[in-house]
DNA sequence: ATGGATTACTAAAACGATTTAATTGCGCCG
DNA sequence: CGGCGCAATTAAATCGTTTTAGTAATCCAT
């Protein structure tokens, strides 16, 4: 205590130099450490703090450029800023979109985020939300996860179903969807429309088919049963799309048009009928959803629904952070619009030659 | 201290009963917290404690499901298991693919990890390690981002440029990437071949044309600026390739073959390509770069150069785990190989008809 | 019987902040 | 001149662990 002064000029240290703790902080003010969190945090019990003490103490900090630890801080007051993120897979299109909204808001208001991808696997489906509130998460956004128990933070869901266990649902209006996809065709000509479903899994799969199923009754379409075929398997490569096709078109039910559950899958699709002779879009239309990034750059370009993904994630992080601030009333969910976006794949049916 | 006595069986809590500590415990047994937290811990010093005191401490952990505070373990042990992850934008299939390999081994090895995207805004990639260092993370990986002051944290870069302040960095042999291209093409006839450059801001770009230079050199094969073009702007679409194939074709130089930096960017370039007349593989190879999940589902399915993405980020995390357990030696750089994957957009070139 | 090992624990000091309830000194009023 | 109130601080508890340095009791050998 006696020796250290010629370290007056603490300034940029190149690497390894140990950051001030608080109680060094006051050491060097002669005050006591309180006090100067008090400062630093702008707490009201420091109005009586004469503004000369409040503008050493604030030249300290910037002279020894103390930041207060995080962790530190977190286990004092109960408050982690972390929030807990599931997806299915972080490299799939559809979840790292959400991401990035999700992110975007989050990293704005002093939170940062844990990733967990589960990949459909229920072992981990129910280990993962255990393992991020072990790390004190203050809350998860799940996307395209199925429900699990949310031992007392918050939890927001991306198109999942949360439906009972007090989770928010951010979700796309299925049946507005429906409409513009179908009407389009419809438009268009077609009548024998055929629809690809998503795996069993996917949280999307069931609610979007009954908002087809419905749409397409208002609409004045009818789709058989043998019309209608379903992704199977967990990959997320256009094959799915490609074998469901495979078996759409062997089973030899008419159709000039394709609504398929995901741009993915609409690409698979795509290949299939080409392969079989029936050209899109002189011979069947395709619609695809979602809208990534790749849609419009397919051959031919693909019209397809757009799910606003980005904006989705956004809202699910806003709408986590309210409820983490104020555990009061929530709302069950919220719908957004999607919008119908048209380009090669699609086409007027052929007057019979 | 005299009431509770009926909560003898406290099992699955349906939501909000706060999680017991490690004091609770203790009083409970009747031992010390010390006691708890050594056998918990199978800490040596335990070693002298008996079997049935042991198995006392585990049977209650167990009943009142007992779970160590992640916080104050890591404020206590300086140590916070988490290590930060620096990309461009998550949502680029680049980035997520590497992510994914990361994500991989880290949770594997009890790590979770922050992401932050900084959209090559040179002010975030000076801002954001320094808050993920204000978190605690014990190293950082950089996908895709130039170098930063790493202040006492190990750091590993993927495709980045960290040659210099001691980083690792994990990078793929790009001669032998520009070799298996070039020779491909070569086999295939092609003389006159063009090329697309990464952006300026990409750490691949400089080095992938110097061995592209290298390589065709080698070969035999010249490339005069006239056939060398370069992605503009920051945006991760299509369009980008788009743009300077057009430029490209109108600038008049003769080609018959296209070595595209990335697939997304090769994708752009067919179009352009078929547009002005030229369709792919027809008339124009084109080769793409990464494989990433679309790649196989163009139309032409696209040729290009896998590289071992998800991989790379697995010894990402790999390595710098090992740098963050062991501070010692450590390498400057691992290199992985890249693939060719011969699909539908190169064709042997056209005798002169 | 004494002293050194061993066994079975525990007290208490960290880790680095935040926050509540004092404490001290001083001016001023009655 | 006693005491009230205010201004400027601070002591000390707390968050929930880990870990070091003990301590007390028992055992065994001499």
């Amino acid at each position: 205590m006696a020796r250290k002064k010629s370290s007056a000029q603490p300034k940029v240290d190149p690497a390894g130099a140990p950051p001030v703790s608080l109680k060094q902080l006051a050491e060097h003010l002669g005050l006591s450490p309180a006090t100067i969190s008090l400062v630093i945090n702008a707490s009201p019990v420091a109005d009586s703090i004469p503004q000369r003490t409040k503008d050493r103490v604030m030249a300290a900090v910037e002279e020894f450029n103390y930041r207060p630890n995080f962790t530190a801080r977190s286990l004092r007051q109960q408050r982690s800023f972390i929030i807990g993120v599931l997806v299915p897979e972080v490299s799939e299109g559809y979840a790292a979109m959400v991401m990035s909204g999700i992110e975007d808001h989050l990293l704005q208001e002093g939170y940062f985020y844990f990733v967990a991808s589960h990949r459909h696997r229920p072992d981990l489906i129910e280990e993962y939300p255990a393992l991020l509130l072990r790390r004190s998460v203050e809350g998860i956004i799940a996307v395209d996860t199925p429900v699990f128990r949310s031992k007392g933070i918050p939890v927001v869901a991306v198109s999942g179903r949360g439906g009972e266990n007090g989770a928010t649902n951010i979700l796309l209006d299925h049946d507005k969807a429906a409409h513009l996809a179908l009407q389009h065709l419809y438009d268009l000509g077609h009548r024998k429309i055929a629809v690809i479903k998503g795996q069993a899994f996917s949280s999307d799969t069931e609610v979007r088919w009954n908002a087809i199923s419905r749409q397409a009754a208002l609409i004045g379409i009818e789709i058989p049963p043998l019309l209608v075929g379903q992704l199977e398997g967990d990959s997320s490569s256009p094959e799915l799309g490609y074998a469901v096709t495979r078996r759409l078109i062997d089973r030899g039910g008419q159709f000039t048009a394709l609504f398929a559950f995901n741009d993915i899958s609409a690409m698979g699709a795509i290949r299939a009928l080409r392969e079989a002779g029936r050209p899109v879009p002189q011979q069947v239309s395709v619609v695809g959803f979602d809208d990534i990034q790749s849609a419009a750059f397919q051959n031919p370009a693909l019209t397809t629904i757009r799910q606003p993904l980005r904006k989705m994630g956004e809202i699910a992080a806003e709408i986590l952070l309210g409820r983490i601030q104020s555990a009061g009333l929530f709302s069950k969910h919220v719908t957004v619009a999607p919008e119908l976006i048209v380009r090669e794949s699609t086409a007027a049916v052929r007057a019979k030659a």
